[in-house]
DNA sequence: ATCGGATGATTAATCGATTAAGCAGCGGTA
DNA sequence: TACCGCTGCTTAATCGATTAATCATCCGAT
């Protein structure tokens, strides 16, 4: 504020260069700046620094669906690494429909944000932004920043049920076309060895036949000698687990079940989910690192403009969350039914 | 942009007249600049704009905990209200922490924000911000704006079980120093005829003791004659539910469950769960047009700065959604267990 | 005694959009 | 003919912070 600088008859500049520490102020007079500055309760202007610096300060995250359970753990970090470096967090919502994605993404880049953060919708390609674009979504996506390391998140999770003495498995996923979940299910199978046997069930390609909601007949499954159920995301996992405790079957004595993302109920239902968990903290703190970055780097007017950032490609490991869901599976016979089934 | 009236030979004045429709332009020029500003892919400066007028077109989202499974509803329906309404939404996560809410608060002001809307962490009074506040709690607080009627929502939802024929219930809350969870169970114990009996379980109480993710010790209950067990979220009657189940008690035919705010699990889980939903978009929209609203009215430096939005306090109904997990209750004896248990 | 250099502060330009005020033509009326 | 009023556009100031350029001192050294 100039009122500031009036206050102590100096100039507005001197203010600027004092309590940024720039210029050439002595610490007399910075001292003065200082109290009267905090005494006036002065707040920076954003609008007359970004209109300056060119930086807003602000960067955006794009989400493919708000709605989806995971994406408080994603938001979460995300703001906290972000306004740790400084920056706000300007939301975008694509509500699923690639069209109101590329719309948000626009609106985003009007508000003039510095960069964003994309974790996009079913392995959407993200178009060339006109501005530093740090992708969330899966190793093996191309153009991807950082991620989780599914594939071998799933690789951890086989890993378990086979050594638990699981021979016979379901694999649950929702969609084929996700990226995340094919390179989980991908790890998932790389790591059975040749004498187990795994399924893979699609929900959404049953719920076209049978309507949503509807059963995935999972205790024919457990008839025909499945005995765990691996699904790709806690809330299918869930879906899994209620359905199974209906038909009247015993989790994890008559059957395991596994699920992914350690989301929030995970550890509250009964049994409890074993599942695997992202480092979202880190994952978000990597990402935004890799984004204020490029921001900085972004100077050189010429060169290539507006390249997405081509950081080192990192992959996040998952932690295996070992709960009270899984077991070894029963013997031929129907084992004694024990109330509080507890990991061996 | 200047490039624009350099372009056509005219002055920036003119250009920005033209744009906003605001000054005499001759309709032909009018138009030639229109085509020529998207010719060039023009973007307004919100920085400029924002310096120039001293509005940012954007407003702040505070939240007591984004890891809070309702946010994603939330903030869905806030984004899209603000957008629609020329917002950008910045997120402000308080991670439970009031000082943090504090800090992040200033945070927002710092970057500009026009107003905020606010959801308040268990009752937290909302200290004085320098900015038009919306506040999305529940009608029975102070100073709230708007909120979903969750009152009325444990009226109706208490109206469903005792129709049904149930006479003893459980009422399952988290925290008995929210007020959302205090105004449901008022709402729950307020539809209860006198031959009802109804015991309230506190579940951070019991965690206190037993540590977290304790048993609810449900089947004790249904021991005593519980037939139903009402929930103040959709996350606890999927804690009830899972452990009936694990118990060997069959929902709904020995014990109905009931949540709410129809979170993503419910409609998806076996059996699926009776539950109350608000209507968020609504609720959305009124927060940002009485925050809109607020906005524009603040012109006038003087009068009483800065001071909350009073608008008339709106409930917003809650709608009663019932699926498979409430059912008549058993007669004294243990009724046959039906396999696909529907509502009657 | 004078000049070079360091120090501490000021001037002024700038970012991009908005907007009140001003100016030039043009047509119509008295 | 002279003046009013309208239209269409330009000038110029402004918002608040940043920063290169400039200026005024004062000190020490030659």
């Amino acid at each position: 504020m100039t009122r500031i600088a009036n206050t102590l008859g100096v100039s507005a500049a001197t203010v600027s260069n004092a309590l940024s520490g720039k210029g050439r102020v002595s610490a007399e007079l910075t001292d003065r700046i200082r109290s009267i500055a905090a005494e006036l309760g002065y707040v920076p202007s954003q609008a007359g620094r970004a209109l300056r610096t060119g930086r807003s300060g602000v960067i955006g995250l794009v989400l493919p669906d708000i709605s989806n359970p995971l994406f408080p753990q994603i938001a979460q970090a995300i703001e906290f690494a972000a306004s740790s470096a400084g920056y706000g967090v300007l939301i975008a919502d694509s509500r699923g429909d690639i069209a109101i994605q590329t719309r948000a993404i626009e609106r985003l880049i009007e508000r003039g944000v510095d960069g964003m953060v994309i974790v996009p919708r079913r392995g959407t390609r993200i178009a060339d932004v006109g501005c530093p674009v740090a992708v969330v979504d899966t190793p093996s996506t191309p153009g991807n920043t950082v991620a989780a390391d599914h594939w071998d998140g799933g690789r951890q999770i086989a890993d378990h049920l086979v050594r638990l003495g699981h021979r016979h498995l379901l694999i649950i996923g929702n969609n084929p076309a996700s990226n995340v979940q094919n390179d989980r299910v991908g790890g998932l199978r790389s790591a059975l060895r040749e004498d187990v046997c795994a399924e893979t069930l699609w929900i959404e390609r049953l719920e076209e036949v049978n309507g949503k909601g509807c059963s995935l007949g999972l205790a024919a499954k457990v008839a025909e000698g499945v005995t765990a159920f691996a699904a790709v995301s806690d809330l299918h996992a869930l879906r899994a687990l209620t359905e199974l405790q209906r038909a009247g079957i015993h989790v994890p004595e008559q059957a395991s079940v596994t699920g992914f993302d350690d989301l929030i109920w995970s550890p509250v239902v009964t049994p409890a989910l074993t599942t695997v968990r992202m480092d979202m903290a880190r994952i978000a703190a990597i990402a935004v690192e890799a984004l204020v970055q490029a921001i900085g780097a972004e100077e050189p007017e010429h060169s290539s403009v507006g390249a997405p950032v081509s950081a080192p490609v990192s992959k996040v490991p998952m932690q295996l969350v070992v709960r009270q869901s899984t077991a070894t599976p029963p013997t031929t016979a129907t084992p004694p039914f024990v109330t509080q089934g507890e990991q061996p």
